[in-house]
DNA sequence: GCCAACGTTGGC
DNA sequence: GCCAACGTTGGC
């Protein structure tokens, strides 16, 4: 199977980049998506040695900050099934649960992070989802050329 | 802090 | 099953 490539956000005032790397072993899991789409993914799609690009919304500047690794493949939030938990959902129980995370670890913090702005710039980058109108999904594929793209913006 | 865009909920 | 109301996301 071949790598897949993606794109996580995150509030840094949530979770930021520099909380992942301060993170033990640099690995966190991914909690708190309650997106059926961005679920999809998770729990279907990603796979074990995919790379992720991470990213700050809602930050300034708003930017892919760098990329991790998915380390552990889909399996159930647990923060949902804890009523004290801030992503407590009722609906989702460990005989059947509705929501699934995956752990991620840091793998680079990029020098120069790759803003919205940037990307937005890039033509080679203008089919990206995070690009278009409206688009609120907080976990997304992207594609390898776009990958590699970001990558290299970071290094200039 | 504003507000457009979107997803979800719930009445019918 | 429709759709209005509501809540959330996220750029600005």
């Amino acid at each position: 199977m071949a790598k897949k490539y993606w794109l996580m956000k995150s509030e840094p005032s949530t979770f930021s980049i520099d909380d992942l790397a301060k993170s033990k072993n640099q690995t966190t899991y991914w909690d708190g998506v309650r997106n059926y789409q961005a679920r999809n993914f998770m729990r279907d799609e990603m796979k074990k040695g995919d790379l992720v690009l991470f990213y700050h919304s809602n930050a300034k500047p708003t930017a892919v900050v760098g990329v991790c690794e998915v380390v552990k493949e889909g399996y159930p939030d647990f923060t949902a099934f804890d009523p004290e938990e801030k992503y407590y959902d009722p609906k989702s129980n460990k005989d059947q649960p509705t929501w699934y995370m995956v752990d991620i670890k840091l793998k680079e913090k990029f020098k120069k992070p790759v803003t919205l702005e940037e990307i937005k710039a890039n033509p080679k980058l203008k089919d990206m989802k995070l690009v278009q109108r409206g688009n609120r999904l907080s976990v997304m594929p992207v594609t390898k050329k776009e990958f590699d793209e970001i990558v290299k913006m970071s290094k200039k």
